[in-house]
DNA sequence: CGAAGCGTAAACAGGT
DNA sequence: GACCTGTTTACGCTTC
């Protein structure tokens, strides 16, 4: 209700122009006029200043100094990566070492190969999904041995700087040690950082077969693993201290920190940017920080393992206070980390951080291109990947919680993660909606991104079809009013709530327009189904098998969005792990399982399928029920649908639903 | 270049 | 008469 009007007050404000140039805008990080706010807006225009912020802080330095601090920091990098290695190896908590080994070797290929290495026709007709895999699993184990052995070579070097290092520091002004440090720390935090998305990508794919239960272990050490004890205090310290803006650049960028809901344990979860979802938020390639945070903090649902607590510590950056339970961890957190100046500061640093990140793992990408190339297929684009990398260099400038942006587009400020750059279309109406082209599952999307879009202004990829579609399917009966729908929207997107009401024309629009949506009158008038048949019709032919789908899937989709065609690819090939609800967010997923399937390309209903697996919400009676309320229109039906009773019948509407189910988990499934 | 799909705007009708 | 719901048409844009 309330919603419903806010949306409404809302309609007449922002799109003075044409519902496109709001939309785009908003998308595409603002044109400025509109919606204020949005972190893209405020991070594009700012300062243009780019990564360099450590470089900047070490203007001190001499090119030559410089060098040897990065030589130190690779050195150090390197070491924890094993140190990382042996730990996740050695583990306790991971019986699979094996698997935890892999999960570091792995996204570093993973994720370059997403980086547009390949052409999607390559991809598809060169390598099946086991040779990908295979592939995928080669290239790791060769970056990894390189880096190794780098790693090692600059090891000898890096003890050696270090120490004399370490002595000149002494004798140095605290100052100047200060920022070498810092410059050191921020590069090492990135190394590290970008294992640890790699190794995140890499489990979001689904390459790492890594139980939910296992997965925290991974995903918990490696945020322990950057940080380093000793030198991350003096480096948050000193860089919330620089006395640089941050708290503007923070706010400006809508960071929530300073919204009362934004406590410091919410901090990980800022709520108008930042990807909320866990296992996979890093669709984009995007560092995994502040996302893998937000997931646990706000699902409890794995309470012995908060992104900030580990290993009976605090691992906000610079902090280690110990801390016996979660509990206390948490009260820490409240206390220690709440909102305030420090806080925001050292949030900033660690966009810092991500953004070099992002820039590092683009130049490594940039190799990997190279290597595929000369081993493997032809240069495939030669649009060198280097060009997000130039204009990444300053991502977020001043930025704080941006969303997760690949580093593939870096410059796309407001993405969810997941979403493609498709997603960000500048310009007109048109944008291109990933879930129907792409037969990117926009259940896993949202599942994943569910709290983003709750929270944050964006505009979904998913065309008003599907988001319709969505909504219905995601209700026991699979029915809703109009009004239902409307609220549906309000509810699970933030843009809906705020933006103009013409979506609700849109929708109404779509209802009417599509055949797959199927006015059914009702006891409390006229509900809205879905015919997934005629949805499935309607839906682009397919991407198994389909070069240009898949080519479309890559190049039109960012990273995150290539994880999803990836995941929904390697699902249909038998590989359950990819679509594996463990990976899930456990609330999102649940409630849009249902939708995966179906976006993944099953043509038959979605829903009732797994009654078990999936979430209870279709019991026997309500499918029923749904069926007879769907009978009643009949002969508005005959008329749209073809023959849903002939000779098969519609997928959502009749047959048993255990029948369908079981279709439609046939990883082959779909379509024909 | 044209077709198809999508988003948006708007006119219109029927019902409450 | 205002509002909601639903249908339909038109236009612009993007992608293929």
């Amino acid at each position: 209700m309330m919603v419903e009007s806010a949306s409404e007050t809302i309609r007449s404000a922002p799109s003075g122009q044409n519902g496109v140039g709001s939309l785009s805008g908003q998308a595409d990080g603002g044109s400025g006029s509109g919606t204020a706010g949005t972190a893209p807006a405020a991070g594009r225009d700012g300062s243009g200043r780019d990564t360099a912020s450590g470089a900047d802080s070490n203007g001190e330095m001499s090119s030559t100094e410089l060098l040897q601090f990065q030589q130190q920091q690779a050195l150090q990098v390197a070491r924890q990566f094993l140190l990382q290695q042996a730990s996740s190896l050695n583990s306790p908590g991971n019986n699979d070492s094996k698997q935890s080994a892999s999960a570091v070797q792995v996204p570093v290929s993973v994720a370059m190969m997403s980086q547009q290495m390949l052409t999607p026709q390559q991809m598809q007709q060169i390598l099946s999904p086991p040779q990908l895999q295979a592939l995928l699993q080669q290239q790791q184990a060769l970056m990894l041995q390189q880096l190794q052995e780098y790693y090692k070579k600059q090891q000898e070097q890096l003890h050696l700087q270090i120490l004399t290092q370490q002595q000149a520091g002494k004798q140095q002004p605290k100052e100047a040690l200060g920022n070498k440090q810092l410059a050191f720390q921020q590069q090492l935090l990135q190394m590290q950082q970008l294992q640890q998305q790699h190794l995140l990508n890499l489990q979001r794919q689904g390459l790492v077969s890594l139980q939910p239960s296992q997965a925290s272990g991974p995903l918990q050490a490696l945020p322990q693993a950057a940080v380093c004890p000793t030198d991350l205090p003096q480096l948050w310290k000193g860089e919330g201290a620089p006395g640089q803006p941050a708290e503007d650049s923070v706010r400006q960028e809508g960071l929530d920190l300073a919204s009362p809901a934004a406590t410091a344990t919410s901090f990980a979860s800022p709520p108008k940017v930042s990807p909320p979802l866990s296992h996979h938020p890093l669709p984009n390639g995007q560092p995994t920080v502040l996302t893998s945070r937000r997931d646990s903090s706000s699902h409890e649902e794995t309470p012995s393992s908060h992104p900030l607590y580990g290993h009976g510590e605090c691992k906000w950056p610079g902090c280690e206070t110990l801390c016996e339970d979660l509990g206390q961890f948490i009260k820490h957190l409240n206390t220690e980390h709440a909102l305030d100046d420090r806080s925001t500061a050292q949030c900033r640093v660690q966009m810092q951080v991500v953004q070099q990140l992002e820039i590092q793992l683009a130049k490594e990408s940039e190799r990997l291109q190279a290597m595929m190339a000369h081993l493997h297929m032809r240069p495939s684009e030669p649009k060198p990947f280097s060009q997000p990398v130039t204009v990444s260099a300053d991502p977020f400038p001043d930025g704080l919680v941006h969303p997760p942006t690949s580093a593939a587009a870096p410059v796309t400020p407001l993405r969810p993660p997941g979403l493609g750059s498709a997603t960000l279309h500048s310009g007109g109406p048109a944008r291109r909606r990933s879930s129907d082209k792409f037969c990117s599952p926009i259940s896993s999307e949202l599942a994943q991104n569910h709290e983003f879009y709750k929270n944050a202004d964006v505009r979904p990829p998913f065309t008003y079809a599907s988001l319709i579609r969505q909504a219905i399917l995601e209700t026991p009966d699979r029915q809703l009013t109009l009004n239902e729908i409307y609220n549906w929207f309000t509810r699970m997107f933030a843009y809906f709530r705020r933006n103009t009401a013409t979506w609700k024309n849109a929708v109404r629009h779509n209802l009417s327009l599509h055949k797959c949506f199927v006015r059914v009158e009702n006891v409390k008038g006229a509900v809205w189904t879905v015919d997934e048949r005629e949805y499935q019709k309607r839906r682009p032919p397919k991407m198994t098998g389909s070069p240009t789908l898949v080519k479309n899937m890559i190049s039109g989709l960012s990273y995150g969005a290539l994880n999803a065609s990836y995941q929904a690819a390697l699902a249909e090939s038998s590989f359950p792990l990819l679509s594996s609800p463990g990976m899930l967010n456990p609330g999102s997923a649940s409630s849009l399982l249902p939708l995966s399937q179906d976006d993944m390309g099953a043509p038959g209903e979605p829903l009732p399928s797994n009654g078990s697996s999936s979430p209870p919400r279709l019991s026997p009676p309500q499918y029923s029920h749904q069926v007879q309320v769907k009978e009643e229109p009949a002969e508005a039906e005959e008329d749209r649908r073809p023959g849903p009773a002939l000779g098969a019948p519609t997928p959502s509407t009749v047959g048993p639903p255990e029948d369908r189910e079981l279709e439609e988990d046939l990883p082959g499934e779909d379509m024909s």
